[in-house]
DNA sequence: CGCAGATGGTTGCAAGTGCAACTATTGCAA
DNA sequence: TTGCAATAGTTGCACTTGCAACCATCTGCG
């Protein structure tokens, strides 16, 4: 999840020792610095995050927001493909994570009558409770580690800048050829 | 790694449907829309690096890191734990990634005469000329996928938002006693 | 000395992950 | 109808991962 360095001024400086000095011709020193930031900031976060939500909820991180889809549904319940799609997981994973939470009882996976092909996830009541429980705390947890720590004007520019950079990213990886 | 929504406006809202209107006393719409777009920039852009970095390279980028890391260091090489550390994977996940860069012929390993216990990792260089031959590339990439989204000055707000951020989750997970 | 406790690394284990191959079902066209 | 391509999900596989238990080595104190 790193890269380069976490807590020291000038990675490219070090790296264009082996390197060369057309190091900072490749990337801008500045955009060095904020992708190390941007990295450590995430890995930072989400594991303390994931921790804290597994010893109050014993639900992962990926679990809630599987959960916390199904939740914002109508009728707490989503096809797998568009679960995977907005959960950003792939198939196969929801697949295997919705077989957990389906052994927990919180979620269950009935067939569409209409189209045998396609099955619904949907919340159970057991999973409805479950996630009112754990969403509390995680979100508050969210506000103190990740919200507290800018004033919120500068958390809307925050929130332009990471989706302009969300946008220049979303193709699905193929485009390469 | 996703959380709640990735390209709709008002998540916090949706959940408040199952959570009852203290949604927003729990976590402030404008944190949650910045921590979405936080997630979404970094599942992102993060596939779309690691996906090319092992096409080119036949790298990941955990790898990259790690190499990275050693490029950097005096005579090319660290301590497994000092090296674990600065790219923050765990002991036992540096282990087995230095095994397999070992076996690449691009790092070797040694065990240090001084202190028996310690070992030191080091890259070969063959290990240098891997790296030289990836750097430029990725190095590229995130100055496309990451960097060329936002204006030079935008950027270093970035990183001082980030490196909040980060500082603010810089406890070692230990302390919610 | 000599042994307890700390420190550095590795290994066993029980997960989680994505890709590619596979099965089931549907839709459409001859 | 029959048959084939497209779509929805699942499964096999090979690989990562982190935690906790485990060895090896060193350090310091009686």
């Amino acid at each position: 999840m790193a890269t380069v360095d976490h807590s020291q001024s000038a990675p490219l400086d070090d790296l264009s020792k082996i390197l060369g000095s057309d190091a900072h011709a490749l990337l801008d020193p500045a955009v060095a610095r904020a992708w190390i930031a941007f990295l450590t900031a995430y890995g930072r976060v989400t594991r303390a995050l994931s921790s804290e939500l597994m010893d109050a909820s014993g639900m992962s991180l990926a679990d809630f927001d599987v959960m916390a889809q199904l939740a914002r549904a109508e009728g707490y319940a989503l096809r797998m493909t568009e679960l995977a799609d907005a959960a950003l997981i792939s198939k196969s994973g929801l697949t295997r994570r919705i077989d957990r939470l389906a052994v927990n009882g919180w979620v269950t996976r009935r067939r569409c009558t209409e189209d045998g092909r396609v099955h619904w996830a949907t919340l159970t009541p057991l999973g409805v409770k479950a996630f009112r429980g754990a969403a509390p705390g995680h979100l508050r947890a969210v506000a103190e580690r990740f919200g507290a720590s800018l004033p919120a004007s500068e958390m809307d520019r925050l929130t332009r800048d990471l989706i302009k950079i969300a946008a220049k990213n979303k193709e699905r990886t193929r485009e390469a050829v």
